[in-house]
DNA sequence: ATCAAATGTTTTGAACTGTAACTATCACTT
DNA sequence: AAGTGATAGTTACAGTTCAAAACATTTGAT
């Protein structure tokens, strides 16, 4: 237990290290934008929504890691636009699910990738190891941030429409589960 | 073998993982916001004037890595609220030098952690060779993603202000100095 | 001296983001 | 049935963020 107090200069390097990634993650959000005319958070939740069909804000939300606040002004863009359309559901109408239009489903064809290209390029000649590494490092960042906010979480009883959901491990997955509703 | 190319899953662990630091950071911000009066990036760049003295929009906009106008916003942020003066300079009108007020160097003294406690915390606890790779890791992804957007600068080469940026003590002044550059 | 290009900053417009406050609805108790 | 508390979603507000356009000033060329 000794060389193991970093020293500030250590924290400062991942302060800024984790700045720079969060304006590189932006720029190529705005590049994404220019190109195809959504931006990535809004190509998150239509993706979210393309998964799991008729959904929730909630589960959105939770899905995509952002707040329900964030999602609602997110899916008001996407229906503004008529990628999607949201109807109270009527077993409990507090509820409102949301699904991709034709339109919705189209646009997610040409997708862009989410990630940086000169990243991913990059990220795919570096060898299983190392990739390895990367992604546990990131992975664990995130676990270590999350793990104060942790919780918004109640005991969640899948009543309307959700399946199970959790939280971690394979988010997105090429699977379909249709999912309707009457 | 040569399981080299990363599927598509790979690349959305990575995008999650990042979303959910993105996330964190943010909401970490927020909180301090809510602690200390004032945001992150605000203290960035308070802390940006604090070591580089007099400077410019430009300089702090690169050493904080954020865009000029989102650095001139928040400077409007700071300056309103008595922290920062801003000065244009009498050799070149164009520039605008900030510099810390007492008021500012006072709110620094009690800064509160840039990063995240609890992620602090358990990276303290986490062992040198566990932090190295988290560090290289974020410094890698940092790195791969920024060359994409190529820094248009080249390394500063002080025409306003005076050249050597040694990040330790101001002895900036912004007097003039024209000569140089052979 | 004057006009044009370059440079430094600010403004504008659009999006993301979260908390807190608010509405509507449901579930459960009395 | 009425009321209370929990839950789902939206709205209001404040802050960050960038690109692009607008300004202001300086520098270089004619």
């Amino acid at each position: 237990m000794a060389t193991n107090k970093p020293r500030r200069k250590e924290f400062l390097d991942v302060l800024v290290a984790l700045r720079q990634i969060i304006r590189a993650t932006d720029l190529h959000s705005k590049h994404v934008m220019k190109v195809c005319g959504l931006t990535v958070p809004q190509l998150v939740v239509l993706l979210a929504i393309e998964e799991l069909g008729a959904v929730t804000v909630r589960e959105i939300s939770r899905h995509v890691s952002l707040s329900q606040a964030t999602v609602t002004t997110i899916l008001n863009r996407l229906e503004e636009r008529g990628f999607i359309i949201r109807t109270r559901n009527a077993n409990d109408k507090r509820v409102v699910n949301s699904r991709l239009t034709d339109k919705g489903r189209e646009v997610l064809i040409n997708t862009p990738p989410l990630l940086d290209d000169h990243f991913m390029q990059s990220y795919e000649m570096l060898g299983q190891h190392e990739r390895g590494k990367i992604l546990s490092s990131l992975q664990k960042v995130a676990c270590l941030m999350a793990s104060d906010d942790v919780d918004p979480r109640p005991p969640t009883m899948g009543r309307i429409i959700t399946a199970d959901d959790e939280p971690s491990e394979q988010l997105y997955e090429y699977g379909h589960q249709s999912n309707e509703d009457a």
